[in-house]
Parts: structure tokens; C-alpha cells; sequence
DNA sequence: ATGAAAAGTAATAATGTTACGTAAATTGTA
DNA sequence: TACAATTTACGTAACATTATTACTTTTCAT
């Protein structure tokens, strides 16, 4: 929750900007707050609170407040303390994982379940997907990829922005295509996605809230990690932004029946042969 | 919290004790319900439910309500349960994470720090680094080539297992290879790296435990994860191969010192103008 | 100057809390 | 044992706080 109000925060208006910077400056106290209270701090009205706890997708005051308490809370189990130079090897991979952990635990505790099932039930009115990533992200859509194909329905990644280009103008309203983007503010993610819903193919997203890319989706998977521990290695958000598309794929194969079951299963038996 | 309730049950007064057990009963529930709905739950009065309250050293409702709701986030179960067919979405996904979870904390548990110094070590003795992966794997091995590249020394990744020979072929004893693979059986990866112990590279492996991969290894880094579980999707052992990459590329990173952490910076600002 | 977006005011609804009274249980005394 | 006296448990209803809605004013961009 933190890390996304920190990611939201240029996208909200001005006085939502001043709620920001109060829970942002002092979180412990104010999920302690009422709401009065934050407004008097923040030198806004009461509305505007309210205002700023639905631009994050709450749907009140309290949710608010339960879900920055629960990131507090587990902020507290999993230190992730940034790596430094005179870690021994094993500190290293302690804080290394535990990070990883911990944004794990963000994700359980901020995913939308109605985005996730809104994004199955566009996907079963569609007859094919894609998965649009650049840079880090490009790795997301090819594991994307290779689970949603077991799926039944045909599935393909690209991460060059000219092909994504190309292949988004080819799409119709039967397709569906998931852009991955840790900032949600790439050019050439953005002008793909404007280039797919020309083509009226539903657009989910994975990326951070509020951004230019989760704007103008359909559907957006809030996936918000803090930039700061990123500089050794930005495996974290990877990581997040995966398991959510895992979710959906899961998701959708579970609401798929014992149909889907049977074929996931024959995929698997397909490469058998491979091992000694 | 949940434990306080537990163990306070029995000292509390006989209407408390059916609100103590309706939160026991669905406390994810009980945080997001009113004193209303839970005391109704309870069929008792709301003043009650205060008085329960105050019972567990909160001040008020609400105090207990964002304690319980710490309490939640934060509790460490992550055992891991199958996903089954009727799983509501909030239950699929919170079964997927504590999974993956699961196996990053047995990672965390099973990593040999040995290994984990040998292979800078042996990584500093060489001038390139080639990752080999099929299927799922590919996906790790790109995403270690990301990695590792920023650290200043050729990085390439191959899925193809006919590249993988011809490329195994060209390598020389300053060449090092990290073999990526779930079960450590696949033909293909085995007969790329005995023909890249012809050329005498070095060869690291990310696999499972006493498989033949490891066995033929010089550094092996074990990575066992359940296989029952990965019928829907088997991101489990991916992640945690990811992660462990994760941690020999920062590993080497902090190895490098501060001339190392510019490079990664400079790496980092070369792409900034790629966003909005 | 006009219209759209942003922010605030004031009324309303909801929720939590307190004060008080009644019923039940407990204790002491005849 | 029976019957008050006293304490404790619980609920009712009034009250206060807090969150939310509807509406108005302001601000900004065109």
C-alpha cells in the first residue's frame, strides 16, 4: 500500500497530493487517524480524503486504513532492508529473499478480486491473447506465454515494440492482450495498447496504479514495488507482476472444469519423452 | 491477537465468549464487518461486543479491528494447500502466493553458501557467462542474461538445444554456463553440458538435488520443489530458480564494489528516456 | 466567457460509545 | 433453606463521533 501511494502519487490532483504526503510522512499514525484528523493535516476537506482512499482503490475511509495497517504489519515480518556491500553471502540471500517474500505478501493483501474476475470473463468471450512486455518485463509475458497456451487458446508474447505494433493492429474485438510494464509509463507500451484498442481488443494491464497504462486498460493488476531496492536487481516486481498473471492463468483453468484439467494434463505428458 | 482470543476464551464472560468465537470463526471476515453485523452474528448486543473489546486491552472497536487485521497479514502459516476446483478467487490466489512463498523460504533454508562462493568465485575467473534453459527454464535463463549482462561481461541465453550444443562447442576454460532445469533429467540439457565440459568451461547448474544435472555439475545449487503441486501451473520452481540467480548476480554485484554499482546505475539511466 | 474538473460546505447516514436500568447471579444472614 | 443485599452481567436507548453523499463554489483551461 505504501509503495502504491508512493507510485500513484503524481497521478492524483493537487489537494490528493497533500493527503499523500501525510500518510506518506507519518503511516503508523495515521492508520490511527480519522479521518478529521487527516484532513486537518493535510489543510483539505474531508471529501478529499475520501476522494484519495477510492483513487487507490478502496472503496472507503476504513478499507483504507485495514489495508495500510496490514502493510505496516507485514512490513514488520520481512525486513526488506536493502543489500549493502559488507554483507556476508548469507545476509545477502536472506535480505534478497525476504524481500522477495515480502512483496509477495503485498501482492496477497492488495489484489483486486474483482479485476480478477472481470479479466476471466473477458478472457473466456475471447478467442485469442497476447502478452505485450519490454526490457525485464518481456521475460513476464514469455512465461505468460508458455502457461496461458496450455489453456486452449492460442497465446503469444512479443517483445519488440514494432512487432507489438504491427500485431496490435491486426486485433479484433475476439482478442485480448495484456500489457506488462513495472513503470506503467513506457512510450512504446503506451502507443501499442492505443494501437489495440483501435483494433476494440480488451486491454488488461499489470503495472502500477494510477499510471498512464493502468488508465486507459480495462482491467489493471495493481502491481506497486518500491523503485528504491530495485538498484542491485529489480527481480521484485518480476516476481510480483508473474505470480499475478499465475493467478489469472490458475483462475481462468479452475473456472475452465474438468475439461481444462484434462488437457492441461495431456501438455504435460506431450513432453515426457524429453526426459531421461 | 488471534492466539490473545484463544487463550482469553475461557476467562470471558459468557456473551463474550460467542463473540470471541464468531471472530475465531471468520476473523478475515470480522475485520471488514461493523460491531453491528457482528454483534447480530453473535446475537448479542453491541455494547457487548465493546466490552469483548476491552476484554483484549484494545480502547475501542476499531482498535481491535486493525490489530486483528495486523495479526492477519502477518501470520506465517504459508502452508501450502492444492488448489481445487471450487476455490473462490480469494482463495485460489491466496493458496497460489503462500505457495510460492513456501518455496522461496525453502530456498531460503536449503541454499549452500559454499556453493554460492564458488561460483563468484569461478565467475570471476571468467569473461563470459552463457545460460541454457528449455521450456519453463528458458524463461530463468533470459532473465539471468538480463541480469548479468549489467555486470560487465558477455551474458547470452539460449532456449534452442540445437544452439545450445553449437554454442557449448565454442567455449573455452574462461567461459562459464549456468544449466537451468526443473528435474535435472532433460536430454537435452545433459548433452549440452557434457559437450561444454569438452570445451572446459566451467559449469553451474540450478537444479534438483543428486538429479544427473548436478551430478556432472561443478557448483550445483539445489532447488527442490514439490512437483504434485505444479498440475495448474508450475511457477513455483521457477520463481525459485529466478531467485537464486537473483542472489549469485547480486552477490557478484556487491563483490564488484562501488566501481560495479555505477555501472549498474549507468545501465539504469541509459534507458530513461523510454518513459512518459 | 464558458464549460469541465477540482475542491469545499453542509446535510445525512452509519457507526461506535456512554449512561443508565434491569435481570441474573452471588453472597451473607436469619 | 429462604430471603434479602450486593455485585456482576447484559441490554436499551440516547448520544457522540465519524464517514459519506449531495450539492455549491471555486479554479483552471480553452
Amino acid at each position: 500500500m505504501l509503495a502504491k501511494i508512493k507510485s500513484a502519487r503524481d497521478a492524483l490532483r493537487k489537494s490528493e497530493q497533500k493527503v499523500a504526503d501525510v500518510v506518506l510522512a507519518d503511516p503508523d499514525g495515521s492508520v490511527q487517524s480519522s479521518i478529521q484528523s487527516i484532513a486537518t493535516k493535510a489543510s483539505v476537506s474531508e471529501p478529499t480524503v475520501i476522494r484519495f482512499c477510492r483513487a487507490l482503490d478502496c472503496v472507503g475511509f476504513q478499507q483504507f486504513k485495514l489495508r495500510l495497517a496490514q502493510d505496516l504489519a507485514s512490513r514488520g515480518t520481512f525486513f526488506y532492508r536493502d543489500v549493502t556491500t559488507d554483507d556476508t553471502s548469507k545476509e545477502l540471500a536472506t535480505k534478497i529473499i525476504d524481500g522477495a517474500i515480502a512483496s509477495m505478501v503485498q501482492v496477497r493483501n492488495q489484489l483486486n478480486y474483482e479485476s480478477l474476475e472481470q479479466a476471466i470473463e473477458l478472457f473466456e468471450g475471447c478467442d485469442r491473447i497476447e502478452f505485450y512486455g519490454s526490457g525485464g518485463s518481456a521475460i513476464v509475458a514469455e512465461d505468460a506465454q508458455l502457461k496461458f497456451f496450455r489453456l486452449g487458446k492460442p497465446a503469444i508474447a512479443y517483445a519488440d515494440p514494432h512487432i507489438q505494433h504491427a500485431s496490435a493492429a491486426l486485433l479484433d474485438n475476439k482478442s485480448m492482450i495484456v500489457a506488462i510494464s513495472h513503470s506503467g509509463r513506457s512510450k512504446d507500451i503506451l502507443e501499442t495498447v492505443k494501437i489495440a484498442k483501435q483494433s476494440r481488443a480488451k486491454v488488461i494491464s499489470v503495472t502500477a496504479t494510477k499510471s498512464p497504462l493502468a488508465e486507459i486498460s480495462d482491467v489493471n493488476f495493481s502491481v506497486d514495488v518500491d523503485e528504491d531496492s530495485d538498484i542491485f536487481s529489480p527481480v521484485k516486481s518480476r516476481l510480483a507482476q508473474m505470480i499475478v498473471l499465475d493467478i489469472l492463468a490458475v483462475g481462468i483453468a479452475v473456472k475452465g472444469g474438468e475439461e481444462m484439467l484434462q488437457q492441461l494434463a495431456r501438455a504435460r505428458r506431450a513432453i515426457d519423452f524429453k526426459f531421461v
